[in-house]
RNA sequence: CGAUGCGUGGCUCAGUUUGGUAGAGCGCUGCGUUCGGGACGCAGAGGUCGCAGGUUCGAAUCCUGUCGCAUCGACCA
């Protein structure tokens, strides 16, 4: 068809080549933009809105488990960046470093912050006395920078937005659990905001964060079988506090070392978004996270009542609590329905003068292209009925790709096959052992992607040296 | 940091081999006709060809240097 050859010009197909397909996507949904700085882009409306949207939602879960809201510096002096081991040296190779104010030298320079630990370290240093000043559940929302080599879009950038949650707590016990909380927190977030299934589970010791006891992650897979960590949750025991010298009094008159957490989820998961959901024609954005819900086009709109007819259904949506708008631009009825789809709008309403004659008007899914006819005395209830469907079928379908896409290998062989002709995970056992780590992603390019919580006995030895096995392990391939 | 590619109107690019008045399509502005899967006509606006040297009567084009960006690898959210 005539059509779908301007849509090839548009965007690259997935199946050609899934990274020129990600960034035509990102380009042509207008989420952002280069900047003249490498790796650091302009986040457009489009895509901005789309944060707001996890920010509010997220933001909400947060407060529901008693998290409040800070702002910490965006420098962080060297001396302090220093003060544990293996923080610095996980930081180290990628921090932008501020060596001047104005004109002079600075005594000491100054990190721009690539996460802050350490901030949050110093400042319960001296705001943490009593057990009753524990627990501190703080969180704040900023951008980091990370010099990283390679950028991509969402994926990878030198400077990205995210949240950083950073708690204290009395005991091992109280931050265990608000560890695996906060996890949770995130995986229910993808699942019932962003519709996507991910897998719950631990990183091993070669995968954890510098400086944790323990991490946690949830991990999506893209649409082209690669793994995306989607959001992180860390448990650091007292290693912060014995390094930031962070002591409560307890009950019986003792010192006690605080034992912290710290969890994020950055405008990375705006990449998942659009790999695990959208196609050829574009982004497509689940209901619960669009920021535009429904799109009105009018059709023949300079006919009499059209616009109208347009503007009155909007009016009737956005008092339900839709987020609703009308497309009224001069542009042909074929472009904004190309447009609708480029920019993942779950579904639009046709509305001209052939439906206004029978009262009627048209909604086309985004997600199946279906078009179903409704009556316009039922836009609300079919709207809000519609939108539930998609978001639900976005999800079933997500978690099918996920489910068709993970293998087991219980040999080196299988394995091997698994990793380099079937993209997606791949559950395996592990003897523990981190030189089969080493040797796997030396081999295959492949990473333990997490211990998932659900573990099963595919066989008793290791996939890769054939000793007895510890974990069941999903591996992958990842961005 | 390695490999590859690319820097020319807002975008995609042609022009570079063989030096000779800066081009096209899309987009943009105005007017009019259109409107059911990226409509059309007419009239316009818009570029010191990434930057700096050099060669030449003359450089987008040749030479030297330099900067930037993208993609893929190694490293990392």
């Amino acid at each position: 068809m005539a059509n779908d050859k301007k849509l090839v010009e548009a965007i690259t197909s997935m199946e050609e080549d899934f990274a020129q397909w990600y960034t035509d996507v990102v380009k042509k949904a207008e989420l952002c933009d280069y900047s003249s700085v490498k790796g650091c882009m302009i986040i457009k409306p489009a895509g901005y809105a789309i944060w707001e949207q996890i920010q509010q939602q997220l933001d909400a879960a947060f407060k529901k488990t008693g998290v409040e809201n800070v702002y910490m510096p965006l420098f962080i002096p060297e001396s302090l960046l220093q003060k544990e081991k293996d923080h610095v040296e996980g930081f180290a190779p990628e921090v932008a470093w501020v060596t001047h104010g104005g004109l002079e030298p600075l005594q000491e320079r100054m990190c721009v912050r690539p996460t802050s630990e350490t901030l949050f370290c110093d400042f319960y240093k001296n705001e943490v006395q009593s057990y009753r000043d524990l627990p501190k559940v703080y969180n704040q929302w900023c951008s980091v920078v990370r010099w990283e080599k390679t950028t991509r879009p969402f994926l990878r950038s030198r400077e990205f937005l995210w949240q950083e949650g950073h708690t204290v707590h009395a005991t091992a016990k109280e931050a265990q659990e608000r560890t695996i909380q906060m996890l949770n927190v995130y995986a229910d977030f993808a699942r019932d905001v962003l519709a996507i299934p991910v897998v719950k589970g631990q990183k091993t010791e070669k995968e954890k964060f510098a400086g944790a006891e323990d991490t946690y992650t949830i991990e999506a897979l893209m649409h082209d079988g690669k793994a995306l960590q989607s959001g992180t949750s860390h448990n650091f025991g007292d290693g912060f506090a014995r390094a930031f010298d962070i002591q409560y009094t307890d009950k019986n008159n003792t010192l006690q070392y605080c034992h912290q957490t710290s969890w994020g989820v950055s405008t990375r998961i705006i990449g998942a978004v659009i790999m695990v959901h959208g196609d050829d024609s574009g982004l497509k954005l689940p209901p619960k996270v669009a920021p535009t819900q429904i799109m009105i086009v009018p059709i023949q709109q300079k006919k009499e009542g059209v616009l109208d007819k347009a503007y009155e259904l909007k009016n009737r949506l956005s008092k339900q609590g839709f987020r609703v708008k009308v497309d009224d631009t001069d542009k042909s009825p074929g472009w904004k329905f190309n447009e609708c789809e480029m920019r993942g709008i779950p579904f639009r309403i046709e509305i001209g003068p052939k439906e206004i004659e029978n009262n009627q008007c048209g909604f086309v899914r985004r997600d199946t292209r279906e078009k179903i006819s409704v009556h316009l005395d039922e836009v609300e209830t079919k709207a809000a009925e519609l939108l539930e469907t998609i978001q639900k079928d976005m999800y079933e379908a997500a978690k099918a790709h996920l489910e068709s896409h993970t293998y087991t290998a219980s040999s080196w062989e299988e394995f091997c096959d698994s990793i380099n002709n079937k993209p997606g995970f791949v559950k395996a056992m592990w003897c523990g052992d981190q030189a089969c780590e080493n040797k796997i992603k030396e081999e295959l390019a492949a990473t333990s992607r997490c211990m998932p919580f659900e573990q099963e006995q595919i066989s008793n030895q290791c996939v890769c040296c054939g000793q007895p096995a510890k974990k069941m392990v999903y591996w992958g391939r990842a961005y």
